[in-house]
DNA sequence: GGGCAATTGTTGTCGTCAACAACAATCTTT
DNA sequence: AAAGATTGTTGTTGACGACAACAATTGCCC
């Protein structure tokens, strides 16, 4: 239906000129409705936003979070399989991990089975960091409860499960 | 529930060395499992990715979509209107527009009502390009809807409807 | 009607992030 | 032992969001 639309004319209004359109943003968007990745991306970062001021105080980011969290809950990680796990590089996880270990939240440890790997720890204090960060996070989820509804939100869970 | 998973002491498994997790990723998320933003990411990541590599050969991207089909779909808007109705900055507009009247999809046609203003325009090679694109993008979200069902993206599309 | 604040497009900087490429050290395979 | 693969690291590139500053222009206010 989408491709059909594409050749509906534009309806050529306020065509001259700047837009002069009183206040109320009527602005159409066409074909970008109906497109599930502009939802999602608007809906993403809406809610990036509301993580990022939710955990502002203890300067926690999503990526951050979410690395902390597997490896607290998969002690000895190595470095290789926690960027798989979590689907980001692991260029880019050096910086990240630089940054965690140098809070003290993070231990890098020589492997002895592997030379070449590094095992993850949460040091005693990037536990109870990490205690309250979830409380924080939870916090940030009732707000995503707020925003679409609580079982809006479970719905989505259950309809993206396969992405975790 | 996600606050008081926080206390649950992480289960030292493989905790000497790196991880020797014969193949099978059976990695726990603990908390992140329950995170919408996570499942958004993840979702998302994987929407943009085929959509990129869908509308790979036209060379346009997500954002360059966006704007194309907002310019198309209402003719003269101004730069600043674009800009607030797709949540992107006037300054990374710039930039945008820049590229895509250098490739002639798009006129900046200067306003006499608002010399300040620019009005945006498709040109005629735009038009056609543009319903071009429309018919990869209704591709691509086919493979959404393949991806995870017909009704799951409805039902997405009904949930996110608001961020529209 | 003149002056001051606000708006528009533009340029620039900074930090985040994904995608690569190259490299040394270290396994693994043959 | 040699060749190839893997792991962590460093660096580059480009898209992107968030700011800040600026000139030109408009709107408002007294």
């Amino acid at each position: 239906m989408t491709a059909t639309a594409a050749r509906t004319p534009p309806r050529k209004r306020a065509s001259n000129g700047a837009a002069r359109r009183s206040e109320a943003d009527e602005i159409g968007l066409d074909a970008l409705v109906g497109h599930a990745g502009y939802a999602v991306r608007r809906f993403q970062i809406w809610i990036f936003q509301d993580f990022v001021r939710t955990l502002g105080d203890v300067e926690i980011r999503p990526t951050q979070y979410s690395v902390l969290t597997v490896i607290g809950a998969n002690p000895g990680l190595s470095q290789m399989a926690v960027a798989k796990r979590l689907g980001i590089e692991r260029a880019r996880l050096v910086h990240l991990l630089d940054s965690l270990e140098q809070r003290k939240y993070v231990k890098r440890i020589k492997s002895k089975e592997d030379r070449r790997s590094h095992a993850l720890h949460l040091t005693a204090q990037g536990e109870t960091a990490l205690a309250k960060f979830k409380g924080l996070a939870a916090e940030h989820e009732r707000n995503v409860e707020a925003k679409i509804g609580k079982e809006n939100r479970e719905q989505l869970l259950r309809i993206l499960a396969g992405f975790t």
